[in-house]
This record gives structure tokens, C-alpha cells and sequence, in this order.
DNA sequence: TTGGCTTCCGTAAACGTTTACGATAGTAGT
DNA sequence: ACTACTATCGTAAACGTTTACGGAAGCCAA
């Protein structure tokens, strides 16, 4: 005998009624519930999450999805953990477990995905990683799953979503960088196609545009989110014969191997040439110290999950229906990699 | 008519014979397994979850718990994200899932893991953040879940484990320290009580008294094993009446914020003071290059999940019964921040 | 023809919950 | 005393699987 059913033989009570009390029904005694709740305790019963979850079709988790392997994020490990510490404080609040569902870059998202679903893992997902074109939307838009993502694609269907805003960081950093003078800024991508290289390469575009400059392609560089990227774009952006002025960064982890590449060379950041690019836990701690800008993660994790709670029927009520599509800002952080200026 | 039933329908046979035929039970006609197998993969059938874990008391699942929120690991930033890649190569063999279980910061994690495991949520279990004494381990091995620990505990209780060898870096290092001429050596551990740092201090001061070398309690210094920690440590060694010539570092991102902090004193590594630390990949980019103890992470974690299986019935064949407790070897990695030397 | 094998498949129970439904007893109103 | 209602609880069905069991059909030997 185990589970509810121990429990109920414990109390000599029925199976029934200990569900009940356990579960806040109204039809069962006060005295009662008290009963079941200390003995609940006392035994350290808690449900067992299949037969619940076949019972229900709920499971009462929250499944972040993500890809294993090394360089594909292009964030650090405490990026997601910061994100995870802000969504668990929301959970909580609703006895919601958060897990990361670990997708092997051996397999494919969509692959992975279905799997998952079909499953019944989760009983509503958060995606990260997404693409351009990310057929995971409407997989699970046609299903009625609740989910959010974090970050947008050109296959959106509608559903909440939150992502960085880096329109604002182009934009802000090549006004600045164009109020000091410079006119060849030198712009970073991923290398693959993660959308927001996209959105980031043609803010930068239109920004050089409204203040009269043209954009010169050959200065974008493409490169794997990792330091040893940062160090190839320094090796490359030294091999240019009109050595652009300026340099932003769209990803964390570069600056370490654009600083290395460039000094390697004698080219001293915020010295010979100004650098831009996002705020981390190591970034403080370059040095010259890194122009940034930052995001609250714990915040932005807060906020993704009330927003995926507002659009699942069950706990939209404690969540008043806020902008479920929204551009999380950056903060600009002074630094001095940007003192060098080109007038 | 959802799941095994419709495609039972769409086949016009019982659902007995499509689950045998899916789960390659011997009494199914060669014939009839092929068409289910194709109705499976056309319908997109995958068995429920939690159906399947009800009925068989197994979910296909093994849980890697780990805790959110910043600081708290010490690792760098792909750390996990090259372990979980290990892990995965071989879990797919046997068509197993890997997610990771988020232990909040706000939660106790020995009350996280009750909660996980009396949902059923995993067939195995893989620890990691180890505490010095841990009660995860007496609990598991009570309820006999299966599980395999990424770091020893003085409360171990037989369970397989790979940890660290902090031993044998501490020992290298010193010995190569020593042989510079250094007298004056700090090392550093975390500021809580892993078990890593008891190791790694023991071992150090071991090293110490075999070279006939007094061990100075005062150059041994906590810090938090972030990138602020480093810098702090910094600090502290600066502000030393009589400073150490060398520090030994054991997390993998203090060195960044130990660079700023030395370099902001007009001490440059490997110039005015030896360091060693851990090998991550912003290490390889430093400047001067840090000298340091590198992981293969993906093995790591091919050794973790087969070791894990070998002591799980269900998968122990596939797995030869190899050492189920070992120390995990650290490369030396050659850099110049260990030039200084004493003499 | 009978009996015994083998091969294949359908039936139904079981896993641990939740919940609709009905049963009981008590209480109050007439 | 009868009805109507409420408060509380027990019973049993249902969720989607897996699997033990038994039955039907075919085959072969006696």
C-alpha cells in the first residue's frame, strides 16, 4: 500500500476525502483537513506526479527549453541562472516547478520538442534559442500549448514573447558613437541565424542612415558567441585596410577575445579604438573597463513568467493582462572602452 | 480517442498488440509490428508520460539537480552546459531524457529533493554543488533511487561519485611553486563549506609540510567564486604586510576579477606575482595567459551517465561495473602567468 | 478425429490520483 | 412527524499506459 492510499488508511478516512482535503475542496470538515494535513506532513506524502498528472492533465510543471553544447547561446551559465531565479519566484507562488528541458545539439529543437509534448512533460513552456524561422511556434500554437518566448522570429503566431531590446542598444550606441566622430563602426552578428543578429545588424544600418552615414557590409563581422569569436573579429577587424574606429558587440562573451586579439596587436581598447558592448559578470572586470549595457535578468525572468501565467486559464486571474509582447531595455553602463574618439 | 486508442483504431487492432509492437515484445507478428511502427511514426504517436510511468514505475528520465541563482557554483559560464553535452551522448542510447531540476536559491535543497522524488519524477538522479556534509545522499539511498554524485561529501553513503581532482592540482601546483622559489603561497577556496575547499586547502598545506615549508593559515582566503571574488581576493592580498609571491586559485572565474584587482595596483601576473588557476574558456584569453588546470567536461559527464547506468539494473548490462568512485584528472595547462618565480 | 503445440492477438487489471455522484446523518422549518 | 436542506464523506469511474492471462486459429502427429 502507498501513497493516498496509506495515507487514508493512517487516518481511517477514505482516499477521497484525503484528495479533498489536501486539495482545499470545500465539502470536507475543518477538523478533518487538519488531520490530513499534519499527517500529510508527519509522513512526508506528497502526490505522486504521474497518477496526478494522468488524472488532471497537468503536471504542474513549467518546462525552459534549451540547448545543450557548448557556444550555441552565446550567454553564460549565470545568464540563465539569473533568468531561472526570477521565474522560480513567481512559480512558487503557484507550486509550480520550473525545469530546464535540455535539448542535445545532437538532436533537433523541433525533434526534441514534439517528443516533449507528446510526452505531457510540461504543462507550459518558455523557449529560448529561437530562430528566424522556428517551426516550434506553430507546432505548438496548433496544439494549445501555453507557452512564451524569449526572444521573437519572423514565425511568431501571436504568442506572448519577451526579447531583449536590441534595437535600443544599436540605436543608442551608434548614436554615441557617431557623436564622437566616428564614421566606420564596425558591427558583430552570431554566425548562424539567430534573429536577432538580424534585428540588431539593420537597427545599426538605419541608425548610421538617419545621421547621414552610409553602412558599409564589410563591416560586419560574423562570428561564434564565444571569446575564441571575440578573438577571430579582432584578428579580422586588424586585417581590414581602412581599420574601422569603433567596434560593437551583440554578444556577452566576446569582449574577452576581442580585448586579447586587440592587445595582442597593441591596439589598446578605449586608447585606439572604442568598443561597446553588454554588460556581464566579467565584463566589470575587464580592463580598461567595458562600455556596456545590462539587463535585469532576475526582473526579465520575473516578468516572462507572469506573462506565460496570464495566457494559461488557470492562473490568469491572479495576473492582470499587461503587454504580453514586449522589448525587455538595457541599460547603459559607462565604461571607459569607448573614450577613444575619432574627430 | 486520444493516444494508444486512436492509433489502436486507425490499425483496427487492439491496443495490446500496439503497445507490444511498439515496446518489441516477441508475440507480434512481424507484419503487423511494421505497419504499427509506421502509423506510430506517421500519426506522431509517442506514448504519455505519465501513463507510462504509472503503469511502469519508470519514467525515462534522469534528473540533474542543480541550484539557480548566480555565485553560487563557481563554475564558469559553459561548465554545465559541456557536462549536460557528455551526459546526453550517452543517455540517448538508451532513449533516455536528461532535464535539469532547478532547486531555487530560496529553496533548502535536501526539501527540494523530497519534493522531486516523491512526484516520481526521475529514474536516476545526478547531484551536483555537493555541501561538506549533505543530507541528499542518506535520503536517496534510503528510498534506494539510483544516483551518482558530481562531488564527494564526508556523508557519503557508498553511491558512485566523480569528483575533481582538487588533490592533485593542489599538489602540482604547489610543486611547481615551490620549485620557483616560492615560500609565500596563497590559495584560495569558496567562502561556504563544499567540500572542495577542506580538499583543497588540506592538500595544499600537506604539499607544503612534504617541501618542509610552514603553511600561513592567514594566505589561505575565502571569497565568493565569482569574478567579484576574485577581486576581492586581490584586495586582500595586496593589503598583506608580508604579500605572497604566488596564489593558487580553485575556481574558475576569480582569475578575471584577481587580474583587475592586481593590475589596478600596478601588479601584473606573472611580472610581480605568480599565479595558477583553473583553465574555462575566457581563461585562454587573458592577458597575460593564465596558467592553469583544464577539464575534458564532455567526458566528464560521458563518465557520469555511465556510471550512473552500470549501477541502475535496468541498464547495468550495456556497462562493464568499472571503478564507480574516482578522482577526474585536470590537464596542466602551460601560461605565463606563473613566470614570476622567487629565487 | 483428437490432442497438443505454436503463433498471434484481444481482454482486463493495475499503476496513483482526482472528482462526479450518491449516501448518510444531522438540522431546521413547517 | 415530515420534508428540505446542508455538511460531510465513501464509492467508483476515469486518465493512458503495460502486461499477465487466456482464447482462437493453424499446424502437425498419432
Amino acid at each position: 500500500m502507498k501513497g493516498i492510499h496509506l495515507l487514508a488508511k493512517h487516518l481511517n478516512v477514505s482516499i477521497g476525502t484525503v484528495s479533498r482535503a489536501l486539495n482545499g475542496k470545500p465539502d470536507v470538515n475543518a477538523e478533518t483537513r487538519k488531520r490530513v494535513l499534519e499527517a500529510a506532513e508527519e509522513l512526508g506524502y506528497v502526490p505522486n506526479q504521474s497518477g496526478r498528472a494522468l488524472r488532471k492533465g497537468a503536471t504542474g510543471v513549467i518546462g525552459f527549453m534549451m540547448q545543450t553544447g557548448s557556444e550555441i547561446t552565446g550567454h553564460g551559465d549565470t545568464f540563465f541562472m539569473s533568468v531561472f531565479d526570477g521565474v522560480q519566484t513567481v512559480f512558487a507562488r503557484h507550486k509550480l516547478d520550473l525545469v530546464a528541458l535540455l535539448c542535445s545539439s545532437q538532436e533537433d529543437p523541433y525533434d526534441y520538442l514534439r517528443r516533449i509534448v507528446a510526452r505531457g512533460f510540461a504543462d507550459g513552456l518558455i523557449l529560448s534559442s529561437t530562430r528566424r524561422i522556428d517551426h516550434r511556434f506553430d507546432f505548438l500554437a496548433k496544439r494549445k500549448i501555453p507557452f512564451i518566448s524569449l526572444g521573437r522570429s519572423l514565425t511568431d503566431v501571436g504568442q506572448p514573447w519577451i526579447d531583449l531590446d536590441f534595437e535600443g542598444m544599436a540605436q543608442a550606441s551608434i548614436d554615441r558613437l557617431v557623436a564622437k566622430g566616428h564614421r566606420r563602426i564596425a558591427v558583430t552578428r552570431p554566425h548562424d541565424d539567430t534573429n536577432l543578429g538580424y534585428v540588431f545588424v539593420d537597427r545599426c544600418r538605419e541608425a548610421l542612415a538617419n545621421h547621414g552615414l552610409a553602412f558599409d557590409e564589410d563591416l560586419v563581422f560574423r562570428s561564434m558567441p564565444s571569446e575564441a569569436g571575440g578573438y577571430q573579429i579582432a584578428r579580422a577587424i586588424l586585417a581590414c585596410e581602412e581599420r574601422p574606429t569603433a567596434v560593437v558587440l551583440v554578444n556577452e562573451t566576446i569582449a574577452i577575445g576581442l580585448y586579447r586579439g586587440l592587445e595582442e596587436a597593441g591596439v589598446k581598447p578605449g586608447r585606439d579604438i572604442a568598443v561597446i558592448g553588454r554588460h556581464s559578470p566579467h565584463a566589470r572586470f575587464l580592463s580598461p573597463s567595458l562600455t556596456s549595457f545590462s539587463l535585469n535578468l532576475r526582473d526579465l525572468g520575473i516578468s516572462l513568467a507572469e506573462t506565460l501565467l496570464a495566457s494559461m486559464p488557470l492562473y490568469a486571474e491572479s495576473y492582470p493582462q499587461g503587454p504580453s509582447r514586449r522589448l525587455w531595455p538595457m541599460d547603459f553602463v559607462p565604461g571607459e572602452s569607448d573614450a577613444f574618439s575619432s574627430k
